[in-house]
DNA sequence: AACTATTTATAAGA
DNA sequence: TTCTTATAAATAGTT
């Protein structure tokens, strides 16, 4: 098919040959895509040049590596399989033990609780009291060390006051009311502010629960308000 | 090249596609095998038709092992490693992901809270809270739904021993008092062995939180014990 | 599977 | 390399 016919026999004019083996490679490669789409099919190329370089044609609808799986499992060949198998079993357990982990934590957040008998949702009810009871423990714990880092905060600085009217000029007696209520002042707008809450709210949650165990050495997570 | 032209697009004819995967297959192996000669290249070509059928050409040359060889070399890089990577770094993030689910649940339920900040407790908090208030409302439905078939299949034992008495010469004046208290009776029972708890516990879980949202219509949860 | 009108690929030349 | 074009080769539709 050019101007003249050729024998299929290695071209010897090396210029030649090569500009051929580009030609000719790129036809192959656009047969192969046009069977691709024409037919539904996949089709792996690998071509090695004379001088050593490699080609490929690949159909979009595959990769050269499965390709090459399809090709060993026809031939029953089996080089890589058992490794890869091993893995393969690995990665679907995890996933189902992640699936699982889904579930349960939309369980335990309140949704798709239509498969659960009676006994079942109250055992879960029973869980979920147990865990907010902790987290609210340790809201306060939280809140409590706060307030305690807040006072020695102000208490340094009613020390560094009190030096400085001392050293204006003021007596003792002129001092002593108005510091006292500043940090009870202080104290409230902490418990304001960390609780988008009103303080009066977070107080009602503090008495929830009454008879629920293990609260009774946190006084029922009621903060001490007293100054020390 | 052919008595018409066609478009490179699916050809939905079965027939005529698998007609014509098999000329242009041989068709495209005829030139792999003239490049192979003309050029002194080596070639592979793997096929999977459309059904799934394998079919290879091999440059005399070589062998598909060593293209496939030469083809990784060329590419500097090892297919199987690669792809054994590849699941390595899957497996890597399940686990974490797994991981992270753990230590959700164990925080939902309570546990490992000190790396929380206020904020994120009391988000926490009032998360679980809305939770345990679902399992509550799902809990009691179900146990609204026990106790209503209960209910129907009294009725009917009712009925049905109603007709025997009545059968048997009784009057129904004597009837009408017992019934009433057996079936108030069966209720409770119902509760208690539901439950796992007294029944009057059950009751107390009921009426806590009662300024939560969105459960007014549910009178507070109390189930209506009331018979019809 | 064979035929053949036509399209497509490409050898040689520029 | 790329393009041009005469010609060989492939193949679509048909038998």
């Amino acid at each position: 098919m050019g101007r003249g016919k050729i024998e299929i026999q290695k071209i010897e004019n090396d210029t030649n040959r090569q500009v051929t083996y580009s030609k000719r490679r790129n036809g192959i490669f656009k047969k192969a895509h046009e069977l691709t789409v024409l037919c539904d099919a996949r089709v792996s190329i690998l071509m090695l040049s004379g001088n050593k370089k490699l080609h490929e044609y690949i159909s979009p609808t595959t990769t050269t590596k499965r390709m090459i799986d399809d090709y060993q499992k026809a031939l029953g060949i089996d080089l890589w399989t058992t490794h890869y198998d091993r893995m393969q079993e690995e990665l679907r357990k995890l996933k189902e033990v992640n699936n699982n982990f889904r579930k349960e934590i939309r369980q335990i957040l309140g949704h798709d609780l239509n498969e659960l008998s009676y006994a079942e949702l109250h055992s879960l009810e029973q869980t979920i009291e147990s865990s907010v009871n902790s987290v609210r423990q340790r809201k306060y714990h939280v809140l409590k060390t706060q307030t305690d880092t807040h006072k020695k905060k102000v208490k340094a600085l009613e020390h560094r006051y009190t030096e400085l009217l001392l050293e204006s000029g003021a007596t003792y007696e002129d001092l002593q009311y108005g510091l006292s209520e500043d940090i009870e002042g202080d104290y409230e707008s902490a418990v304001t502010n960390l609780s988008n809450h009103t303080g009066a709210s977070a107080m009602y949650a503090l008495r929830l629960h009454p008879s629920d165990h293990d609260l009774s050495s946190e006084g029922h997570f009621v903060p001490d308000l007293s100054l020390n």
